[in-house]
DNA sequence: GATGGGCAAGTTTTT
DNA sequence: CTTGCCCATC
């Protein structure tokens, strides 16, 4: 007996409340859950002793309790927004273990990111304990990917120890490839070619199975012949990519029917997070694995998702896996999550007729026994300046009518928004954080430190070991390496040994032969004390002999000294983990770190970042025709890409708790100069009764160009508040948040402005200053801030006093004057400067 | 091998 | 308007 239900193809109206057909909330019929699990012999012998208690099961909703209980067979869970997909999915893992269906390490359990997978480890913890460490199996499509492969490498050709590629070395290996056929690398760049191969590898295509029509694009015709040649480069450096984690499982099933069984034998039940996300390649690779011997027991297979919140078709999700499930896995039941615990009345209204407008979804009718709340707000502004301006006064607001600015998010559509959003963050001290961004494992000096680390471990890798030759210089220029490379590849060795032989060899002058020496030196040593040594310790001796360090300390720029906090960073994190190798293997696969909650942030984010978050209040910038839906999108995909940008829309109004506030621009800023625009279609898309037309409440009608001050409405808060800082309540983001690009741009911006001076000079004198490491000699640049704001207070800092600015880097303080300093700069020479604006050192 | 000027290009992003 | 990359120059 199954609960089998049509997907209902009618689209829902708008309304806030569904009729309770069928069940009543208050009173579940427990007992008409449809699939009673089946005992094992020993369990029904032991009888209803053996019924094992369940408390996780009563918190559940009937829907969620079946999706919980219907163990067997194929189960599709179409989860809309905000309905307790993640508890379904730890309460059914607690459920399986709980009644000896299967035991922790039995399970596959898939989600897209380290996050989630940690999240969901957490989760189940909470629910069966320690049990929860068992489950081997439960990670990222990739980290499950490596781990099988590194037990099978021989199998498709991979020695042990397979390093994993990161996207620079990607690129690097691909320019290489791209000169080695004789291509100009200017009119096909190697970027070009990656997304090229990892489209294919998206869809599970080796070289030799491209499709005709595709083998030929990319520098007239190479397209395939690129791809052949970079796979055998990948071999012999013994490497994969992140592409082929998965083509190589697929390859290894499929060549190896006896390797798939053990596999198929062990994964008693698997469990897919975001089902609408797979790709071709993750879809193929679960096929597989859910095959199993006869079709009358078909696999346990489980896969969650929702079809209105796929929004990364751009990079190979295919939400026809999600929409076709019921043909992919025969006899599946599917079940419908639509009761909302997120948003009140009006909001839920509002996301539900927007996303009615797109055809070919399975169809959810979200409702909710929450309030209908406020209504969505939508606001039309003059351009992004005044955009920014009106949702920081928002905040603001709600700030003092002790709101929590962590339940507070501002969602993007293209990260250039950002800019704007920020600026006024920052003048208004408003604290917030960027997620997503530059990643902490992106980051030069952190890939630099780990290609050290890497090569000294594993000499053999040639692509982590070329980043580094030369890092710091040690004038080992192009020319050598150029000679090392071909020596290497004539010989089939790696450059590491071809650095060797050369060395051995009089080919090399002497200088450049005793820096190699010396440089190839250091690794023996350091390699020799791997084991010795403790890791940490090892680490921080890799990077202070190699000069590495020194390099940065030598650095004047004003990023230096973040990097070198980077560095200590990353060695802190080393603690967490047992030897180098461990550490290696979790940096290639896991390239997010979880920031740590440091007090009450706004959070500001794109909508992608912002998939399974949620906010008390969500404000949506920028729906305007062009940026949301985006230009790009209708121009690459037409309606499929309306369609993902519509279900982008709908992902950001459903972050929302209790308010939405979406607005739109008549002008924006992009790439210098001022475009008029004229609101989203998914504006007028919104149903009239859940929605809000609020007009801005910009003093000069929106007409206000901000001339130069830095903060020409501030001035009352400050009154409120005299004891803000300097420069209107610059609130240093926390020490991750504080060299984010807006930040520093925010505080260039606010000082150069603060002076009607030469903006263009200041820019040049920033740039020279960050490339250099010093900084011209113009008409002085006096910095001077918003001094009036507090002529009162008395700065901490006193003369002599060594500090560093953002801008002019190192100097000595040479007089105090209330909160301005004069400072002798090294490079920059001498300056007054606000105090807000330095640090000490 | 470093440096700075010139120039083209410029969604979304995880593993 | 920026940013990053390439190339010419010292």
């Amino acid at each position: 007996m199954r609960h089998e239900r049509v997907a209902s193809a009618a689209v829902p109206p708008p309304q806030q409340r569904h009729p309770s057909e069928g069940w009543d909330p208050d009173n579940h019929p427990v007992d008409n859950a449809p699939s009673t699990p089946k005992l094992s012999i020993s369990q029904r012998a032991l009888g209803a002793a053996s019924q094992p208690r369940a408390p996780y099961l009563d918190g559940l909703n009937p829907e969620q309790r079946l999706a919980v209980e219907t163990l067997d067979g194929p189960l599709l869970v179409l989860a809309g927004a905000g309905t307790g997909k993640t508890k379904v999915l730890t309460s059914r893992i607690a459920h399986i273990m709980n009644m000896g269906r299967a035991s922790a390490h039995q399970i596959l359990a898939v989600t897209f990111t380290n996050k989630a997978a940690r999240e969901m480890k957490h989760r189940i913890a909470a629910i069966v304990g320690p049990a929860a460490e068992g489950m081997a199996w439960l990670g990222t499509f990739h980290a499950i990917g490596v781990k099988i492969l590194r037990h099978h490498h021989e199998l498709v050709g991979l020695k042990s120890g397979f390093t994993i590629l990161d996207m620079d070395d990607q690129l690097r290996l691909m320019k290489q490839v791209i000169e080695a056929e004789g291509i100009d690398k200017d009119r096909w760049p190697a970027r070009q070619l990656a997304n090229l191969i990892d489209s294919w590898k998206n869809r599970a295509l080796t070289p030799d199975r491209v499709p005709a029509a595709e083998a030929l694009s990319f520098a007239g015709g190479k397209g395939q012949v690129l791809y052949a040649a970079y796979q055998k480069r990948l071999k012999e450096l013994n490497a994969c990519d992140f592409g082929d984690l998965l083509v190589e499982n697929i390859r290894l099933f499929r060549e190896h029917p006896d390797v798939l069984a053990t596999y198929q034998r062990r994964f008693r039940f698997i469990l897919v997070d975001e089902y609408q996300d797979t790709n071709v390649a993750q879809y193929l690779w679960l096929r597989l694995l859910a095959q199993t011997a006869s079709s009358d027991t078909p696999a346990n297979i489980c896969c969650v998702g929702d079809d209105d919140q796929s929004i990364y078709g751009w990079r190979g999700a295919e939400v026809d896996n999600i929409l076709r499930f019921d043909k992919d896995f025969p006899g599946s039941v599917v079940i419908r999550l639509e009761r909302n615990y997120r948003s009140t009345g009006h909001i839920l209204a509002a996301a539900a007729t927007l996303i009615s407008k797109n055809t070919g979804r399975l169809g959810k009718t979200l409702f909710t026994d929450d309030a209908l709340g406020e209504k969505v707000t939508v606001t039309g502004v003059w351009d992004d300046e005044e955009e920014a301006r009106t949702i920081c006064d928002h905040i603001e607001q709600e700030r003092k009518q002790g709101a929590n600015l962590n339940e507070v998010a501002i969602l993007v559509r293209a990260s250039f928004q950002m800019r704007s959003l920020e600026d006024r963050l920052v003048t208004t001290g408003l604290p917030y954080r960027v997620i997503g961004g530059p990643k902490f494992y992106e980051r030069q000096e952190i890939r630099d430190a780990i290609a050290y680390l890497e090569v000294t471990l594993n000499p053999a890798n040639d692509l982590k070991f070329e980043r580094i030759v030369n890092t710091p210089k040690r004038g080992l220029g192009d020319t050598t390496i150029k000679r090392l490379r071909e020596l290497a590849i004539a010989r089939e060795m790696p450059m590491y040994s071809a650095a060797r032989e050369m060395v051995q060899s009089n080919e090399l002058s002497g200088k450049t032969r005793s820096s190699m020496a010396s440089l190839l030196t250091s690794f023996e040593r350091w390699r020799g004390q791997v084991d010795s040594m403790r890791h940490t310790e090892l680490a921080e001796l890799i990077l202070d002999e190699s000069g590495y360090t020194a390099m940065w300390q030598a650095d004047k720029t004003p990023q230096a000294q973040s990097r070198l906090e980077n560095l200590k960073e990353l060695v802190r994190f080393m603690h967490d983990f047992e030897n180098l190798a461990g550490f290696i293997e979790h940096v290639s696969l896991v390239m997010d770190t979880s920031q740590g909650d440091d007090g009450e942030r706004v959070s500001l984010m794109t909508l992608h970042a912002a998939k399974g978050l949620e906010f008390d209040t969500v404000f949506l910038p920028g729906f305007e025709e062009g940026l949301f839906p985006h230009q790009r999108s209708l121009d690459e995909s037409g309606v499929e890409g309306l369609e993902e940008e519509r279900r982008l829309a709908y992902v950001g109004i459903t972050r929302a708790k209790k308010r939405a506030k979406i607005s739109f621009a008549q002008n924006r800023r992009a790439r210098g100069l001022y475009q008029s625009a004229i609101p989203s279609r998914f504006v007028d898309e919104l149903p009239e009764d859940n929605v809000d037309v609020v007009e801005a409440k910009s003093p000069f009608g929106g007409a206000y160009k901000n001339f130069g001050t830095a903060n020409p409405f501030g001035a009352s808060r400050f009154d409120a508040e005299p004891d803000r800082t300097p420069t209107g309540g610059f609130v240093a983001p926390t020490r991750s948040t504080y060299d984010t690009p807006g930040w520093q741009r925010a505080q260039a911006r606010t000082a150069s402005e603060a002076k009607p001076i030469d903006r263009d000079a200041a820019r040049k004198a920033a740039r020279t200053a960050a490339t250099r490491g010093g900084i011209k000699q113009r008409a002085p640049l006096t910095i001077e801030g918003t001094l009036t704001a507090s002529s009162g207070a008395q700065s901490i800092y006193k003369p002599g006093e060594r500090v560093f600015h953002d801008k002019f880097g190192y100097g000595v303080i040479t007089s105090v004057e209330g909160n301005k300093l004069t400072i002798n700069f090294e490079k920059a020479g001498e300056k007054h400067v606000v105090d807000s604006f330095v640090e000490r050192h």
